[in-house]
RNA sequence: GCCGAUGUGGCGGAAUUGGUAGACGCACUGGACUCAAAAUCCAGCGGGAAACCAUGUGGGUUCGAGUCCCACCAUCGGUACCA
């Protein structure tokens, strides 16, 4: 087929979608609503990349599967607008970051109706735009309302030269990656989201959910549930000490205490005599990044501070150290060390000579290494010779009893920092009075509009501090002259909640309508890559959560199945990116061969979950597969006389499509859309054999038009046009996906091995369904050829599969 | 280091979930058509002469293992010294 015709076929498809209003969702039917959803791009290029197409077209083509099987389909489509890559941009070009968003939206809109994605864009949905904001401001209110939201000090990464704020993206060994600096840890006011209250529901929320297990593992682990005990330790100057430990039968055992560096109370502790060596230590591992700090080949090192604090239990004072490998972030950033029965705490105690007490029998003192298995206690008063369980029970009910501790529970799950010292996103719509102190902004003041004339160049501090006319304000409270809050939201604010937007995204009064929202969520199915698993995933379940308990939604979870499409990777195999010049341009190759040969090849050549290098190779072959295809259809049309027969080739060629029915179908169902063209090329070659062999039963003329569908969701632009040629009117994605017919199928040959002792002796072909005792009569007379006297032990049968001999 | 995933022909990838390993396709080889080439069509295509050997390596369970178990190796991803 040549690119004229081909041409011509997309744009008559295109125009029919668009007269039967082919993406538009059905209010009245939503019995058989289906929710299908992307994860929405950011527009940072200006072109849809290969990712890009493999995510929106291949889950066009599931959506296309799903209205033909009945059901009424949402597939909506938007932009995550805002965010740091279009101000970098605006940065070192000068071109405004909504100019250019708005231009590469645009474009990307163009691009994704070229693919003929069915998608409803009466709901776009674009983060920047204020109608949108407006109402992610609105999710803000209703957190800080909740009392979810506030503000503390907190480290980010700062630039020194540049002065601005650094995402751990822009930190590439400890320097800026746009001046080369040195980074460093600034601790800065920020706004806060208490995900945290709702760690425990994150957790067991995922058990119920339809995602792939390795992305619930994933969350569970950032979620990062410890059982343990809190033990408050004590110091003259400051008073409580209070840590978190998992081993609180070990509190015989400790032998220092161990603070994170950045800890407020470090100032306070530390005495004179070590104050320098303490604020070099501090100083130092304010150089660190996070990641550093971590890092398993990072030396343990600390300093003391000149502090003892006393163990509540044994009365035992014990050194105050400090080391970069306590997190302030983690627990309440104290560590009791046991440095018996802990293997850091071992290593640190070695360098640093301090004391090791073993508490469990079974440590070695010539070891050199720490002891962490079970065993019985011992050096431990009341719990001697206890086991390690039970003394975690006595000690925990002993500290609650004497006020010094007790059962904890710890998650690694940290409250989502949502401040950004940014321009290019939504104003956090907070005011400061004198007066009134921290004032929320009414709803009916919302959006709190983004100005446009900002000098977003980065000097010290938000840029939206310096637009006058921004920051200076009237108290919603008071109404005397205010300030606003110049930090901007985390674009993973924005979408946290998109998905309650698109259904109902024109919506003027509210963020949505939540009696339609209730019927329309939770997401039927929801695709995107997999490096979304933590951050994004858990933000949007946690703000779906808020707004449940705000009374806005009666639903737990807003997806309720997930698929991550795998990662088309550069030629090269590595991650495509400009920088390697590894990237790969769809363009060409719509405009070489068509929109649906590249759906189609994109759909075959690769595994969907898994993704892998491109290659073209393979490219061609798909054109010419579909070149047969239209040569198939082409001779069908010539057909003048169709005969009344049914004998065997029409029986074939009827178990071929309804086998090819079932097959497809499933393969469609659970994102296999490679099996599916494979049996979709098996079929077009069962057809074209047929035909060729001058048959033509009126049995053809269902065949052609089962085969139209099924090609439907693969190639949706020509199944359209065959669809009218094939004499029809009505979209083909109006009507229903073929069914299986099970007589056919029921009745079909199957070929079944025959083994002996597990290796095959010949291949029988039999009517499905067939018994052991028939098979076994059948395969006996190919046995017996073998059995050379050996005797029969034992025979598995395994229906429609197998039959082994076990002989001896 | 830890956690997770993956490992199948020259290549992309199949395998009904423990039952004929290599579907479908690419590349390649041969043939038909052609003055010739391209295109198209047909046939072959893991290795081996064969017995047999083959799903990263070595064990194990089983009548039977790509699939399950144990150990190891390699690659990719995530990442926490989590107290």
């Amino acid at each position: 087929m040549n690119t004229m015709k081909m041409k011509k076929i997309e744009k008559f498809a295109k125009e029919k979608w668009e007269d039967e209003k082919l993406s538009a969702f059905d209010r009245s039917r939503m019995d058989e609503k289906f929710y299908v959803m992307d994860m929405f791009s950011y527009p940072s290029g200006a072109k849809l990349h290969l990712g890009h197409w493999f995510n929106f077209g291949l889950v066009d083509s599931y959506a296309r599967f799903k209205k033909m099987q009945g059901y009424n389909v949402f597939q909506p489509m938007g932009f995550d607008a805002f965010g740091l890559p279009a101000e970098n941009y605006a940065i070192k070009t000068g071109t405004h970051p909504k100019d250019s968003t708005m231009k590469n939206i645009e474009i990307m809109r163009g691009q994704l109706k070229e693919m003929g994605g069915m998608f409803d864009w009466s709901n776009e949905v674009v983060t920047c735009d204020p109608e949108y904001y407006r109402w992610t401001q609105w999710v803000f209110t209703v957190l800080y309302k909740r009392g979810l939201a506030y503000k503390k000090a907190a480290p980010a990464n700062w630039c020194p030269s540049c002065k601005t704020v650094l995402a751990r993206e822009q930190v590439k060994q400890g320097k800026c990656e746009r001046c080369g600096s040195e980074v460093h840890i600034k601790k800065m006011n920020q706004w806060f989201l208490k995900i945290t209250d709702y760690a425990e529901e994150l957790l067991t929320g995922l058990d119920d959910l339809d995602w792939p297990e390795k992305t619930k593992a994933m969350q569970r682990n950032w979620i990062g549930k410890s059982e343990g005990a809190s033990v408050v330790f004590t110091n003259e100057r400051v008073g409580n000490l209070e840590i978190f430990t998992t081993r609180p039968d070990t509190i015989f055992g400790v032998t220092y205490i161990v603070m994170a560096p950045e800890h407020d109370l470090v100032t306070r502790l530390v005495t004179k005599e070590y104050a320098e060596e303490v604020d070099n230590y501090v100083r130092r591992t304010e150089m660190l990044t996070e990641i550093e700090r971590q890092s398993t080949t990072h030396e343990k090192t600390g300093v003391f501070t000149g502090s003892y604090a006393k163990n509540p239990v044994t009365g035992k004072m014990v050194p105050i150290w400090i080391s970069d490998y306590v997190l302030e972030s983690y627990g309440t950033g104290i560590v009791m060390a046991v440095p018996a029965h802990d293997d850091r705490d071992y290593e640190f105690a070695r360098k640093y000579n301090l004391e090791v007490v073993p508490v469990i029998d079974g440590f070695n003192p010539d070891g050199h290494c720490a002891y962490t298995g079970d065993g019985n206690m011992i050096n431990s008063d009341f719990l001697n010779g206890k086991s390690v369980e039970e003394a975690k029970t006595l000690i925990v009910r002993y500290l609650a009893e004497h006020n010094v501790g007790g059962k904890k529970v710890t998650y690694r799950l940290r409250d989502w920092l949502i401040s950004r010292q940014r321009y290019w996103g939504a104003p956090i719509p907070i005011v400061y009075c004198d007066d009134c102190g921290e004032v929320l902004v009414p709803d009916e003041q919302l959006p709190v509009l983004l100005p446009y004339d900002v000098d977003f160049r980065p000097d010290g501090e938000s840029p939206l501090a310096r637009n006058e006319k921004f920051v200076n304000t009237i108290c919603p409270c008071c109404g005397k002259p205010a300030k606003r809050e110049v930090d901007t939201m985390d674009t993973f604010m924005c979408s946290s909640w998109y998905m309650l937007r698109y259904p109902d995204a024109r919506n003027d009064k509210e963020a949505f309508d939540p009696d339609f929202i209730n019927q329309m969520l939770p997401v039927d199915k929801y695709v995107g890559g997999a490096e979304h698993s933590c951050m994004h995933l858990i933000y949007a379940r946690f703000v779906t959560k808020v707004l449940r308990d705000a009374g806005y939604l009666k639903f737990d979870e807003p997806f309720k199945s997930l698929v991550h499409q795998g990662t088309i990777l550069g030629p090269d195999g590595q991650k495509m990116s400009k920088s390697k010049g590894n990237t790969v341009s769809p363009d060409e190759y719509i405009e070489k061969y068509g929109s649906d040969v590249f759906r189609t090849y994109l759909m075959f050549g690769f595994n969907y979950i898994e993704g892998g290098p491109w290659s073209d190779s393979g490219i061609e072959a798909i054109k010419k597969y579909y070149d047969r295809v239209d040569k198939t259809f082409d001779t069908y049309f010539s057909i003048k006389d169709f005969a009344d027969v049914c004998e065997q080739p029409e029986m074939d060629l009827l178990l071929a499509v309804n086998s090819t029915i079932e097959k497809v179908t499933a393969g469609m169902e659970t994102f296999q859309f490679n099996t599916s063209v494979a049996r979709m090329m098996e079929l077009f070659s069962s057809i074209r054999n047929y035909i060729d062999t001058g048959r033509n039963s009126k049995i053809l003329i269902g065949v052609m038009e089962t085969i139209t569908k099924l090609m439907a969701p693969e190639a949706p632009h020509l199944a359209e046009y065959y669809w009218e040629k094939l004499g029809y009117t009505k979209s083909i994605f109006k009507t229903e996906w073929p069914k299986v017919d099970k007589e056919v199928i029921e009745h079909a040959n199957i070929k079944i091995p025959v083994q002996i002792n597990s290796k095959n002796i010949t291949i029988l072909t039999v009517s499905k369904g067939v018994g052991k005792d028939e098979l076994t009569e059948m395969a006996m007379l190919h046995v017996n050829a073998k059995l050379n006297g050996r005797k029969i032990k034992k025979v598995i049968f395994v229906p429609d599969r197998i039959i082994n001999f076990v002989v001896k």
